[in-house]
RNA sequence: CGCUUCGUAGCUCAGUGUGAAGAGCACUCGGCUGAUAACCGGGAGGUCAGUGGUUCGAAUCCACUCGAAGCGACCA
């Protein structure tokens, strides 16, 4: 048997069908910078549309998670389809560099301040340590794939930002939107300072719980707010009854509340007269022994408003208010208000004008003026005050009570509620709240839930409390007078002043300030403020200290992407800073992913164990499988990652890279320059399936606007799968193989094949950056060294245009090849035909499809990979066993083994084989295209 | 406990009022051996979380239940 092997055009590539990722892209990334690809994308869009997408600074503490490694592929992701869309999308990539977690980190290191370590020193470790944690986060960004001006972030810690986030105070401040005044906190005794909401846990603690009486101041006020069961309104003294698990916050007490909704009742018991809701009167009764009771007059807690009653151990009066929070959970239904001590109680005390009383020290014990008890640590006192409750009759009852309660995270310790000096920002004063609410509107918010999500915090959200009690962080630069406690008449100068000073050396210059540099004879009217800002309001202003003061960015935004939780974080704070500052919301949209969870929808935690390193993946997987697993999950729920989830997914990657592996294969030798054949000379399934690769980028196109990567995805894998490897290149295998290599019916559908690999490389970029950059390298023809991330979508397409087979045509012709398909696989089952080429059919079917399958001619025979392929009216067959297809044509195959000889070269099976002396062999069609001029093909 | 979001084949996702629920992957059976640790074909697989309702008709709208996640509350 002669060697015909060699006669044909096999497919041949340097392009490795595995892509040995995590080996392989690092080196990748070498080149990348080497040439220094960020910067010379940035020079190629100079000029065009800019599209800003603002990085929210992760946190620089700790090894990055796969939460982070979400966020950074999807800002990458969209920074590149922005460029691919030819936009100019710089990213410049920031950290949150101050707070309280890198204070923890270096307490463990050096020690707590003032103890073992000066301030100053401290904040220089922190400083350090914040700058160690950034280089191996930036490591691990960058080893995902994410182009971004890495070699010059934004961090909340540079001098200039530093600067800046004062001057945003500032102009803040200018603006009216800053007042001070008091706030409970959660204060640990044993830190002597606030604690942050995450430096709080909470266990289980025994505490006294008590039911003290608080005698009505005039008992006719009482019963006449109320309306009579019976004919009288009972006798005796009326007191309210109030339960607390807290009696140290007794002395602070200035107010009971009830719930204006519920029924309280006024019960006669012996001769004495309590007040009690109604649905708790029987279980406090109980409580307290007694057993034989009438109610003698209800009312509801609306009707009992502003009621007085004697404070049980001072000389002192005591209001009834109202509070929709008091529930009928536990106790009397009367709760007892110190609006020093905690955050409903303050926020009713605020309502009612009441004071927000904190007799209670920074150490935790009562102020000297604390009548009783000075001194006295408060949760040792508790004894104390039951004893005076005691001895004034005061107390009904008390017994031990477990509940979750408030401690210090570090030192375990319960804490207390405590009434602070604290500097905010007011969300009414200036109708902070009202600017906010309706930028919101003009945001676009994706997922759209997102807004009400914003609205509804924004809505509801108390003052903005901006100061901490801390060390590493910006400070709060003002000048407060020590009589009046007013700021500075000249504070905004002030601030500049001060801001030009850390601009030079960083936020140590205010802490180092001797104050008479700036105040000169004012110094002694005057105090520094020693507070610093919550790192919220340093993220919060990056919308001025970098939208607005970085060449490579602008303002507003036109995104910031976070996961859902931001929306009360970054989201928010951004917000309010920038409505504060400029009247306006700091960006155009918003873009919101969930979190990521395990296969069971569990989320991720060391102490389950279900946790997924992203460099782990990196590390085995590659890089580009972790980027296909974002962009294929829909990120607006909860998004699942497991091993057998990332299994799947590098099953997928592995169909688009084999895919493309064969187009680069069968463009081997295809020089476009030269072999390119011109639209109007291409075979029609040819221009067929370019027609089809443009319809396709079209939807990419929207997908991509819309950030819908998952369904580019699930879109571009399915053509793959289906348009291309389970139709067009099959089809085309004969044609490619077995014509001559420079036939236009080979360069035909070569030019196809390139074009769509021009196209679908650039589709994939976005997505698989390493391996589309891969692509670049071996697909033909001469290009550009700076690679597919340069490239603008693929201009070379065209609109599927034909006379004599029509989009349709095609449509139905597929169609019929999978009931051909589906008969084939009968023959080969009983064993009577191996490959398709094996067999010759009949297609008998309604005459509306011989038409279509007939503008194909003969090549009917290609497009169904058979030998021989007839078609005729369903009339001459059995019409009674055709099948219906969902056009509501009628179709019968019938299928046989052909009987004619195997031509050794191209496998089909023809009459005309060995008809030729010098090619015994061969098909004459195998002849012409060894030895003659070539077959001609039309169609396919 | 409250608010918000989500729950479609083993996996990732389409479908959001009307033809008997779709795709790819995985699975399974088979083929090819000229994409070969690749490729092609056939097949099986779902009471659309559950229950009840609105409707001629619901995976799709409403209510409740269960499960998950985020945020908040955990308080007297």
């Amino acid at each position: 048997m002669a060697d015909y092997k060699s006669t044909l055009n096999l497919p041949d590539t340097g392009f490795p069908m595995r892509g040995n990722l995590a080996q392989r892209e690092p080196e990748r990334l070498q080149t990348w910078q080497d040439k220094n690809l960020y910067q010379r994308i940035r020079d190629a869009r100079v000029g065009r549309t800019r599209y800003v997408l603002h990085d929210g600074p992760p946190y620089a503490n700790g090894d990055i998670h796969i939460g982070h490694a979400v966020n950074k592929i999807l800002k990458d992701m969209i920074v590149k389809s922005r460029t691919l869309n030819g936009e100019d999308a710089p990213y410049v990539p920031g950290w949150d560099c101050h707070g309280l977690p890198i204070e923890h980190q270096v307490e463990k290191k050096l020690g707590k301040v003032g103890v073992k370590v000066e301030a100053d020193e401290f904040r220089r470790a922190c400083r350090e340590f914040a700058l160690g944690q950034i280089d191996n986060q930036r490591k691990d960004f960058v080893r995902l794939g994410v182009l971004g001006d890495w070699d010059d972030p934004y961090l909340t810690m540079k001098f200039e930002t530093e600067a800046n986030i004062v001057r945003a105070l500032g102009k803040i401040i200018d603006n009216g939107h800053v007042t001070r005044g008091s706030k409970p906190v959660h204060w640990c005794t044993d830190c002597g300072s606030a604690l942050a909401e995450a430096e709080v846990e909470y266990r289980d603690k025994t505490s006294p719980a008590i039911d003290v009486r608080f005698p009505a101041v005039d008992e006719d006020a009482f019963v006449a707010a109320m309306s009579l069961e019976g004919e009288n309104a009972g006798e005796g003294p009326i007191s309210v009854m109030i339960w607390t698990t807290t009696p140290w916050t007794l002395p602070a007490n200035l107010a009971v509340a009830l719930n204006p909704a519920d029924e309280y009742v006024l019960v006669q018991v012996d001769d004495e007269r309590l007040l009690l809701a109604e649905a708790l009167a029987e279980e406090a009764l109980k409580r307290y022994g007694v057993e034989t009771y009438h109610v003698v007059a209800r009312a509801p807690g609306s009707a009992l408003e502003n009621l007085r009653m004697s404070h049980p151990f001072y000389d002192r009066e005591s209001v009834m208010v109202l509070g929709d929070y008091v529930t009928l959970d536990a106790g009397t239904g009367a709760v007892h208000t110190a609006p020093g001590h905690g955050q409903d109680d303050f926020d009713t005390g605020i309502k009612y004008g009441l004071e927000i009383y904190n007799p209670v020290g920074d150490d935790g014990c009562f102020l000297p003026s604390t009548e009783l008890f000075a001194g006295e640590h408060v949760f040792k006192a508790n004894d104390h005050i039951v004893e005076v409750l005691k001895q004034r009759n005061a107390l009904m009852h008390v017994e031990k009570f477990d509940h979750s309660y408030p401690h210090c995270w570090r030192h375990k310790t319960p804490i207390i509620f405590r009434a602070t000096p604290q500097w905010f920002i007011s969300m009414d004063k200036v109708g902070l709240r009202e600017t906010a609410m309706s930028e919101i509107r003009k945001v676009r918010w994706v997922p759209s839930w997102g807004q009400a999500r914003i609205e509804s915090m924004i809505e509801n959200r108390p003052d903005w409390c901006i100061s901490r009690q801390r060390y590493w962080g910006v400070p709060i630069t003002l000048f407060m007078h020590r009589e009046t406690q007013e700021l500075h008449p000249r504070t905004s100068e002030l601030i500049e002043a001060v801001a030009q000073r850390i601009e030079k050396e960083g936020i140590q210059a205010w802490f180092s300030l001797d104050p008479k540099e700036l105040l000169g004879d004012d110094i002694d009217d005057y105090l520094k403020v020693g507070d610093t800002l919550d790192v919220w309001f340093d993220s919060g202003t990056t919308h001025f200290s970098v939208l607005q003061r970085d060449p490579r960015t602008h303002f507003p935004a036109d995104m910031y992407l976070e996961g859902s939780d931001q929306h009360r974080g970054w989201f928010h704070s951004s917000l309010l800073a920038s409505c504060a500052m400029h009247g306006c919301a700091p960006y155009k949209q918003v873009l919101t992913h969930g979190f990521t969870v395990d296969a069971r929808g569990m989320k991720m935690s060391k102490s389950v164990g279900n946790v997924i390193a992203p460099i782990k993946v990196t590390k085995t997987l590659g890089a580009d499988i972790l980027r296909l697993w974002v962009a294929a999950t829909d990120y607006s729920g909860e998004m699942s990652i497991s091993d057998e989830i990332l299994k799947r997914t590098a099953d997928s990657y592995r169909r688009i890279r084999n895919t493309i592996r064969f187009l680069l294969a069968n463009t081997n030798d295809f020089e476009p320059a030269e072999h390119l054949v011109a639209a109007d000379e291409m075979l029609a399934l040819d221009r067929w399936i370019v027609g089809e690769t443009l319809k396709l980028q079209n939807e990419l196109k929207q997908i991509y606007d819309d950030y819908l990567f998952h369904i580019a995805v699930q879109k571009i894998h399915n053509f793959c799968s289906e348009t291309l490897g389970g139709y067009y290149l099959d089809v085309i295998k004969d044609r490619q193989y077995t014509t001559r290599a420079d036939s236009q019916a080979r360069r035909s559908c070569q030019s196809a094949q390139y074009h769509i690999t021009e196209a679908m490389t650039r589709w994939i970029a976005p997505i698989l950056s390493f391996t589309a950059d891969e692509i670049w390298e071996h697909m033909p023809g001469q290009r550009d060294e700076l690679g597919v991330f340069i490239a603008e979508w693929y201009e070379g397409l065209f609109d599927y245009a034909d006379d004599e087979v029509e989009s349709g045509d095609w449509a139905a012709i597929d169609q019929v090849r999978t009931e051909v398909n589906r008969r084939l696989e009968v023959l080969r089952q009983e064993g009577q035909i191996g490959g398709s080429l094996d067999a010759e059919v009949s297609i008998a079917t309604d005459q509306a499809l011989i038409d279509s399958l007939q503008t194909v001619g003969d090549e009917l025979r290609f497009v169904m990979i058979t030998s021989a392929t007839q078609v005729k009216p369903l009339a001459e067959s059995r019409a009674g066993d055709a099948v219906r297809l969902a056009d509501g044509n009628r179709v019968l195959v019938e299928a046989v083994p052909s009987e004619h000889a195997k031509c050794v070269r191209c496998w089909h099976h023809r009459a005309d084989v060995g008809s030729h002396a010098d090619h015994p062999e061969l098909c004459g069609r195998c002849v012409e295209n060894v030895d003659g001029l070539g077959e001609q093909r039309r169609y396919a």
